[in-house]
DNA sequence: TTGTGTTTTACGACCTCC
DNA sequence: GGAGGTCGTAAAACACAA
């Protein structure tokens, strides 16, 4: 299973942390008081843990940790927000059980597809799913809480490559599968490469170049044959934590 | 209500690295 | 060989216009 890799050293540099470019606000986070900020932060009525992940019917790899928490706050270990010492720069926010509690601010990964402010982060798994599935077929897909994606785009914009430790820290708080993050981060990535990619082949409209350095070149050096060499070029100030 | 377009999960193929 | 990376894609979930 995936806790067997724990213990083992990061293959790629590029799993380290770096500390996030600025820039990085525009590329569909948008940093705001909100994040971390009970008062603020959006989502009103799932400031508790969503029940959206009790254990699924059949056994799956994937679903085994959707039965561990649900709809109890403390599914959030404690004691799991970041560690200076684990990073360099500035820490990003703990992870905040409590913090959805209050509707405002723009949250929304900046998909400009999303019309109405933070239905992103209104969204929820599906009340009368019991199963944790969308469909009664065995084909995925399970619809992260508000909470799990929050915190997901938190620790997506301090740093785009999550290191195991956190990883598996992530998970555990999440109650989602070490690989679901790792999937969650490769598409996040995607995601971004996507609206850099657009903001690219838009004229600029305003003086700053939207795009970051370290992540428009997605498609040119991030192709498979060299992607390995541009994590590490994208991670010069990564220090590794193991 | 329905059709359509977009976003979100999840996977497979293929790659590099150790 | 196994890990995680990107890329492409499937399909569910969702928003919105007609």
């Amino acid at each position: 299973m995936y806790y067997l890799q724990l213990d083992k050293e990061p293959l790629y540099s590029a799993q380290s942390r770096f500390v996030a470019p600025p820039q990085y606000q525009d590329f569909g986070y948008h940093p705001h008081p909100g994040l971390g900020d009970p008062a603020s932060a959006p989502q009103p009525g799932h400031g508790a843990w969503s029940s959206a992940y009790p254990p699924p019917a059949a056994p799956r790899e994937d679903w085994v940790h959707y039965g561990h928490g649900h709809g109890n706050p403390s599914a959030v270990a404690p004691g799991l927000g970041f560690s200076p010492a684990d990073f360099p720069g500035p820490p990003p926010p703990p992870l905040l059980p409590g913090s959805l509690s209050s509707s405002s601010g723009p949250l929304s990964p900046g998909s400009p597809q999303r019309r109405t402010a933070y239905e992103w982060i209104r969204r929820s798994a599906p009340p009368n799913n019991p199963n944790g599935k969308t469909r009664t077929k065995d084909k995925y897909r399970v619809v992260y809480t508000d909470h799990q994606r929050l915190e997901l785009e938190k620790e997506f914009h301090y740093s785009k490559y999550i290191t195991i430790r956190r990883k598996a820290e992530l998970a555990s708080a999440l109650s989602l599968s070490e690989r679901q993050v790792k999937i969650w981060f490769q598409n996040r990535r995607a995601k971004e490469r996507k609206i850099s990619k657009k903001k690219q082949q838009q004229p600029a409209s305003s003086t700053t170049t939207a795009t970051s350095p370290s992540v428009a070149p997605s498609n040119a050096s991030l192709t498979p044959g060299n992607n390995s060499s541009a994590m590490v070029t994208s991670s010069i100030s990564i220090k590794e934590e193991f």
